[in-house]
DNA sequence: GAGCAATATTTGAAACGTCAAAGGTTTGGG
DNA sequence: CCCAAACCTTTGACGTTTCAAATATTGCTC
């Protein structure tokens, strides 16, 4: 069937004259979309591997890395981008294995810190070296000025964004 | 030694200076990560309030839309970068919920084939159509000059990974 | 100073995510 | 044939994630 052949072959290019008209903002969100996870799941892997971490808690420990005196949980989960209920849990699980600290200040017992016990800075510290490095790695064939203009352009993204979130705006 | 310490402040200095004391590939993972979470949590809030959709469940159905004969779910697992055991609760979830049905082939008795219903069909496509939309409004302060820069330089970031991960290489 | 609103964390249910091990099915070499 | 290797999916253990409801504490108002 020649002409059912050539139909399908003009809707292919049909078809794919629409796809690259698919619009630049989702085509793109598509692209950082996939390239973050192909880059969560290489930092996942190697930080269970090398270290028997995950990449939330290195998360966390990052931020209690910077803030030696301790953070609040509520101040961890706005860092981190996590729910409340979620660093309860992360930290209960970072406590038990002796890499975190809680504790309830004397002036306000509805709050709890958190801090980083000397096994959880030694450890951070190693682990932040090593992920560093793989991230040098992963992006060794990339222009450097173009991951500075990346850095710069995906900051616009992120305002973007940030002006036009439909539930509670900044902070 | 009076002579390495000055060499050492003028290294400080010098990295100081050109990437603020972080280095360039870190920071720019740090930015597209907070991005990504970013907007993902606002498309899930809006998946979720207005479809009563997840975020996972609207990714497997868009490949199950594009390929309207249905997909074998090691096919799925590897288009939407979700291992084998979290598709099969997927498509579970989907398939009670009369969006989705699963078929195991004559041919081939280890397989199942996963495949859009009609509710699923219509209900992605209203779907994809906000979707757009969303991320459309998202993205309105960005030059589209700049989206599709960014779409193209994400990319060569994107091989770069691909060509550097450890375990199981390309695909 | 009693109670009510605001603040801060925890809990519980449901979904998502990984990995490794186990379960069927097919296929190919002897 | 047959059985061992390869293939595909499911299962189970554990961790992460969200949301909403519950709990606890503080602070403020009247």
């Amino acid at each position: 069937m020649t002409e059912s052949e050539s139909v399908n072959v003009d809707l292919e290019i049909i078809v794919q004259g629409a796809q690259e008209g698919k619009k630049l903002e989702l085509r793109l969100w598509l692209r950082m979309l996939s390239t973050t996870k192909l880059i969560s799941q290489e930092i996942r892997r190697r930080l269970r591997n090398e270290f028997g971490a995950t990449l939330p808690q290195f998360d966390l420990m990052a931020q209690l890395y910077r803030e030696r005196d301790g953070l609040r949980l509520g101040e961890l989960s706005k860092r981190t981008m996590v729910t409340n209920g979620n660093v309860t849990g992360l930290v209960e699980r970072l406590e038990t294995d002796g890499l975190v600290r809680r504790a309830t200040p004397d002036g306000d017992r509805r709050v709890t810190v958190a801090k980083l016990t000397e096994r959880g800075v030694e450890l951070f510290g190693a682990m932040a070296a090593a992920h560093e490095g793989w991230l040098r790695d992963m992006m060794a064939d990339v222009d450097p000025a173009i991951i500075t203009e990346l850095w710069q352009d995906i900051g616009e993204v992120k305002t973007s964004v940030s002006n036009h979130l439909s539930g509670n705006d900044f902070d």
